[in-house]
DNA sequence: GATGAATGAGCCTTCATTCAT
DNA sequence: GATGAATGAAGGCTCATTCAT
């Protein structure tokens, strides 16, 4: 049965980090727990508190975004700007934006976040870093942009608007991603 | 007692504005009547719905979008690359993040938009929009930018995130509307 | 409306009261306002927390033991021993005991109890201390006993056996309180 | 593999003598299963129902108040008084008021008692009497005294205060008891 | 047999909304 | 008109009980 929890404990995860980007950080638990199609207290064995549960799915995200420094990071000698673009918009894909905004709602008070996550943390910044050396060095990107800064900007930019009646409003996100990458140019 | 209404009806949207645009969209109403100093029955009775009071914000909001039009309309001719930068910070000053995704939250199901929000809406757009084609003719936008465009970009970049922790997200939010003005220029 | 909630603070006390002693202190709060005949949210605005309300009906308690203390106090004189049997009898017929251990459970932390109570408290043990005396004078109680003792002592003997199914338990607990108060004579 | 089991089966009944004692009737069953050192699954194959594993905690009780019986019964000959306060020290020491409540409180609606129960309850209350016998033909307790009721009251002082706090209320139960002994006196 | 995971039911608590004064 | 009280519905969380390994 340990396979089965494993399971269980994915899709929670996967449920979590749909409904989260789709309705912020203040979903319903029990919705999280029938859209991973378990009971409520499966959900709650997993993921003593909201906290846990928010950590686990910020966890499997810097996962992903590492995925994606591997994937692109072969391009960095041969072409540096596509790297970069392509990188970028990779990250975006992900749209953090829900999650992270969602971490900082339920990690309000200062409190010490878990090892793993701040450590996860610093990785994926310290990876991230190498594109956007490359990129400064291609220049592609101003010298004075950092890790952070880049990072909250995509956060920022991918932060969904929840299901919008006025059609204008949902344009799709590229365009201001593109933006943004135009207007970090030197 | 028409007077004593009026006020206590401008209160209510003045502390709703405030709340939202601090604490996000699903502010507590009693909070926000709290917030005006007045009973809760007060701002059902001004307003029967929350979507009400919502779309009263909103108009609000708009009726201040429109002051900053006027005010800086004068320096269009003189100095229009001036004009159009002051006007696009005086708009990402009004922090319109917060209430468009609030507006978005409410009105989820395509509801149809009271007459008065959406005609405003229409003069708040069309009088943008001398600023947007001097800016263009100026050479400090691209030419493909649309206003819609331009106030969803705004209102992505000035929503915020809710009471954060992380030191390092809280960045000055200028710096990220400077990056969104370089990246609208051709 | 003011009148309105005076009388539903009123029986929900009522009501905490009954259930209480009837099954402990950890009645469903929904239980307890239905027995009221009120909504669970009218139970909570009343009653914040569910230790506020076992103060309440602790308080109460106590109100009713002075009560009793100025019902006996005029046989004082005439007829101590007489008056000290029938106020220990009056007083083991509140039936203290399921409260007093319901108020025990809640304030576990060596909390502070609330000014009010500890001062009612003081009140109440101060006017036993009269009988006590006499019915010491008198020769009818052990100079020994203490007014902490005595009324924890009927506190233990007046709690109920929940239900009880084995009908040879629900005895008559006055011959309970008979044996008690036999066995504090000299 | 009987022996893993047997073993298991009284670890558990200790469990639950311990915690029942200590925290009264309503322990969670997991805590129990957790204190024996088994899974809470071997508990429910041991007990299938809640009723069973009481009924089983009160059977060991009644066993072990068959041994003071065994104990104490040769000095009744020799010294009936000392036997029989002895007796009924050594009674109350068992604390059987919290398991008593708990038998009380699962079995509430009058449902059949397990024979082995019953009869094993008819045992020890007919090895009782022989003491209590003992001692109304020795003048120290008097005649109209039944088992039952020297039982019940036994059971009643000592029942245990949920955790309590306050430290007035937490005297030791001897006082308790030998003013219950004294009572019973002619 | 033993184990730990899964489940639903139930109580706790808050909040939007309505009602009576 | 203004006010605060009343209400039910909804989500949070725990626990007894069952199930699959």
């Amino acid at each position: 049965m340990r396979a089965d929890a494993r399971e269980n404990r994915s899709l929670i995860v996967a449920a979590g980090q749909r409904l989260i980007a789709a309705h912020g950080a203040d979903v319903s638990l029990s919705a999280v727990a029938e859209e991973a199609g378990v009971g409520i207290a499966t959900l709650y064995r997993n993921f003593r508190t909201r906290e846990d549960l928010i950590s686990a799915v910020l966890f499997d995200l810097q996962e992903r975004m590492l995925r994606i420094v591997d994937e692109y990071a072969p391009l960095l000698e041969s072409d540096p700007e596509e790297a970069w673009t392509n990188f970028a918009r990779a990250l975006a894909g992900l749209r953090p934006g829900a999650l992270v905004a969602a971490f900082a709602t339920t990690f309000v008070n200062g409190e010490q976040v878990s090892e793993g996550i701040a450590a996860e943390r610093v990785r994926a910044l310290a990876a991230s870093e190498q594109f956007l050396d490359a990129a400064k060095t291609a220049g592609v990107v101003r010298a004075d942009v950092t890790v952070q800064q880049f990072h909250v900007g995509i956060a920022t930019i991918t932060r969904p608007l929840p299901d919008v009646a006025a059609p204008d409003l949902t344009q799709g996100d590229e365009w201001l991603i593109d933006v943004y990458l135009r207007g970090l140019r030197p």
